[in-house]
DNA sequence: GTCTATAATCAGATAGAC
DNA sequence: GTCTATCTGATTATAGAC
């Protein structure tokens, strides 16, 4: 399983440093390449959102000016792309792991929200870009595309639980891997790395979401 | 408990008819108001985001010119501002009815869970549009704001039943009050009136959350 | 690799005729 | 109540100097 195709127009960056490179120790200005403005364009994206921050607002983010910018990426969908491009690498890679495809149906679907929940948290700024599409664009278009590819997987994976008897069948399977996908997926709304209950954080939606939160007697 | 206060600027539409008012029979071009015109733009704003929807396309929907449609509203934000209150109103409405403020903390959150999937279901356009808010504007911000005020309710509640034992202790209440909202919120992202199964949904929801997944052995 | 300057287009909003 | 025409400023993007 693959998050290919690509829409046409070169995917020129893949992974960003998280810093801008720098040149000689003492040095003011940043020396930005390609890689790490993305880390910028898409920090600002998430604030403002993607429609409603400029080229303008990238570049003074960067501390460059719009021109500066323009010298290293082709403009604003190129971002967009690349950064979906990651996010959806990041997913689908999910559904290549063994214990993704191993195993009893239910089994594997808490493997699968888990391993979904460690990805959000390390490509947090990646995956919320995906997230909050809208579908304005063919790039846009292609992503939302392909996350849905993604939610049928789950989606076919929930059905053959409940099928199994091994997840509720008092839920409609459809209604529940919407709600298993969107409690996942909100995690992004308010995660900031660095908290002190990342490591704990998927396994706690693991429980929530298959246990449920109220106290067992 | 209340949704104002308001920012400043006349509230001029509050509740829309869901089709714009007609002239004599045989009319071809509709004849709105602003009430009516407000029921076009939220749907733009929830298919396009709102800040790539511009007026020409407000109007266009609508079948009039910009400046038709400016003589019925004073411009983008007022038509945000107004949708945003009404989904608010809503939303705050449930903190005051009787279940949500007497019995135990877990059995109110039940109720406050059951009655925020209903309210969304019947003002799907106004909550969606909530829910997606970058805080770029005033409007945004204070909306922003009241939704948090909200949230915090919720945040309370969850605490309140942790420590009464009625919810399970081995999640993070904070982390707890944010999946539950969280996967609430996440129906607006898929749910359709006229569903078949629409009835059912808030129950599903409530049950999902509070009893998780997993069939019961 | 960064800058200033500017082109070309599109946005929100208004004036005034009918 | 709707229209055509237009204003003003912001936006994406490029040209060309240093």
């Amino acid at each position: 399983m693959s998050a290919d195709p690509v829409p046409d127009g070169p995917v020129r960056v893949v992974h960003p440093r998280t810093r801008p490179a720098r040149g000689a120790a003492g040095m003011r200005r940043p020396v930005y390449d390609a890689a790490s403005l993305l880390v910028v364009a898409v920090a600002e994206f998430n604030t403002r959102g993607y429609d409603a921050t400029s080229m303008e607002d990238l570049s003074r983010a960067a501390g460059i000016t719009k021109s500066s910018f323009y010298h290293h990426v082709s403009g604003k969908e190129e971002l967009l792309r690349a950064a979906l491009q990651r996010a959806l690498d990041g997913l689908f890679a999910i559904l290549d792991e063994r214990h993704a495809s191993v195993g009893r149906p239910v089994d594997r679907l808490r493997y699968i929200v888990r391993r979904q929940v460690e990805v959000l948290q390390d490509e947090l700024p990646y995956v919320t870009l995906l997230l909050r599409l809208r579908g304005n664009t063919d790039t846009e278009r292609w992503a939302l595309e392909r996350r849905r590819a993604f939610d049928a997987v789950i989606s076919d994976l929930v059905r053959d639980a409940v099928v199994a008897g091994q997840m509720r069948a008092d839920v409609d399977p459809g209604v529940a891997a919407r709600l298993l996908s969107g409690t996942v997926n909100s995690v992004a709304e308010w995660y900031r790395p660095g908290r002190a209950d990342a490591s704990a954080l998927p396994e706690d939606v693991v429980r929530s979401v298959f246990e449920g939160l109220v106290a067992r007697g």
